[in-house]
Order: structure tokens, then sequence, then C-alpha cells
DNA sequence: CCAATTTCAGGCGTACTGAGATCC
DNA sequence: CGGATCTCAGTACGCCTGAAATTG
């Protein structure tokens, strides 16, 4: 067995966004020491695991409103992160993919929120570590 | 075997303030049914479980900041949930103190989130529940 | 003088609603 | 036309900072 904790903090606020004071700091201090917030690295990770997607179904994969897409993906392109371009085959959509830059930057903080993880986990031995993660994932929306 | 769960809401929003949207609408929609938010919850709470305390003491308990108990126990206050008297042995505190009236609406609103993390847990087992919960607060800050 | 408590004004980030414009 | 997508304005809530006033 390897015991790899799965990534969580892909997931809205619900762990790293408020479960640990010390660890919410870890996070929140590295994103913004860039100038990121938590929208940001949802998108980012989003489009890592996803792909290039419309911005509906990226939004839906983040976790966030229809609303608050835009202005994300607005803050990601003038950064350089993101590339927005019109679908061809559907002028209604915007295919939104990650530019090279963009995945540099999610390998980065991929590594300080795999750290921040590691903070809200420190009580718990290694099995109990994976047990909880196992748990957590079937109390999923 | 009881297989009593212990009672989550009253910490900050990690577990109900945004674990599941499902149960996030029944606790709000329940809460804001008669005006309440959460902070007014978590102060009842706290009371509840600690008796009377003064403003500090009490926003550490509900895990609220110092600068938004005030606001929240005048709005209880001005419904006649919780009793705000001047401590006759250090005059700059506030003694904070439910009335028979924030009793009776503090056992409704238990009522309500007890069933709002029932549907939180309710893809686990009572016994997965318990294990949960049990690592749950050990993870607590 | 310094420290603790309460209070106020204000900001940030996440989450959501409603409405309009565009395009299928 | 209905329906989907994108965009914008505005709201609610939780959480926090800074500063002032009062009292110990």
């Amino acid at each position: 067995m390897e015991d790899v904790t799965p990534r969580l903090a892909v997931l809205p606020t619900w762990l790293l966004g408020r479960a640990d004071d010390r660890a919410h700091r870890i996070l929140v201090d590295a994103l913004s020491e860039h100038g990121f917030r938590g929208y940001h690295y949802r998108v980012l990770a989003t489009l890592g695991d996803g792909g290039p997607a419309s911005q509906s179904v990226l939004g839906r994969g983040a976790g966030l409103d229809r609303s608050d897409v835009a202005t994300t993906v607005d803050d990601l392109q003038s950064r350089g992160l993101v590339a927005r371009t019109p679908d061809p085959g559907d002028r209604r959509r915007n295919v939104v993919a990650l530019t090279p830059s963009g995945r540099r930057l999610l390998a980065r903080l991929d590594a300080v929120l795999a750290q921040a993880q590691d903070a809200v986990l420190a009580p718990l031995t290694p099995a109990e570590r994976t047990r909880f993660v196992a748990l957590l994932a079937r109390l999923q929306p």
C-alpha cells in the first residue's frame, strides 16, 4: 500500500477553506503572496485535471457559480495563465485552456496545498488519514 | 453502544457551513426562516454549553472574531434571547446569559441542526459516522 | 503608564440571485 | 420560438484589521 492521500483542496472551501486556522493561513498566505485567491486555484486545478473546457463546464467542475467564472477567468487570462478562445463549433461558448505558464504555476501551487493539507491532517496517523479522506470523499455532493 | 453522534454544528463553518449543498440549504433556510444566521446559533449554543460568559470569552468559545460579538449579541438581546448586564466586579465586561426564551429557541434550533447533520452524514453507516466524527474532532484547532 | 474589554467603521473572499445579451 | 451560454450588478454571510473609548 502506498498511502497516497488524494488532493482535497480542489473541493470548495470545506476542507482547506476553513478546517484549521493554521493550515488556512498557510494556504491563504501562499496564494495571496502571488496575488491569487481560492477561485483562481480551483479553476487552474480543474483545467489541469480535465483539460480545456467551456466556462459553464469549468464552473461546475471547480464548484464556482456561473456568475463568478467570468471574472476569475478574466484575472487568469490577464496574467497569461489561461487562454480563452471562442468555440468555433458553438459561438456561445468560450473554450478555456491552461497556458504553459499556467501549468507551471499549478504545479507550484499544488505543492503548497499538499503541504497545507498535511498540516490539517497532522494529528492523524497515515492510516487514519487514509480512512478519514475515504469517508470524507463519500460525503461529497 | 449507543452511537450518539456529538453535535458538530457549533464549530465554525467547516462542517455544516459548506460541507454539502443540500444540508447547507436545510440549515440556512431553517435559520433564516426565523431570521437568524450562523453567528446567532453559535452564540446561543456556546451559552447553552458553557453558561453565562463575558463577550470576549463568548467570542472565543463560539469562534467569532472579537469585532463580531457586539452586533451579534445586540441582535439576540433585541429579540429577548440573551441578557447583557455589566459585570459588577469588572465594569469593562458585559456578562451575557441566555433568557428562558433563548433557551427554548436553542432547543428548537438544535433539533433542526441535528437533522441537517444527519443529512450530511447520510451516505455513511452509523458506525462510519461515529468513526468519521471521532477523526474530525481530532483535527480541531 | 500599560493591558484588557468592548465597540465601531470598513474591507476581503466565497457564494448566490436576477437580469440582459448573444447564439444554437 | 425555447434553451443554453456568457456577462454584469448587487446581495448575504463569515472572517478579519485598525482604531477609539472605557476600565483595571
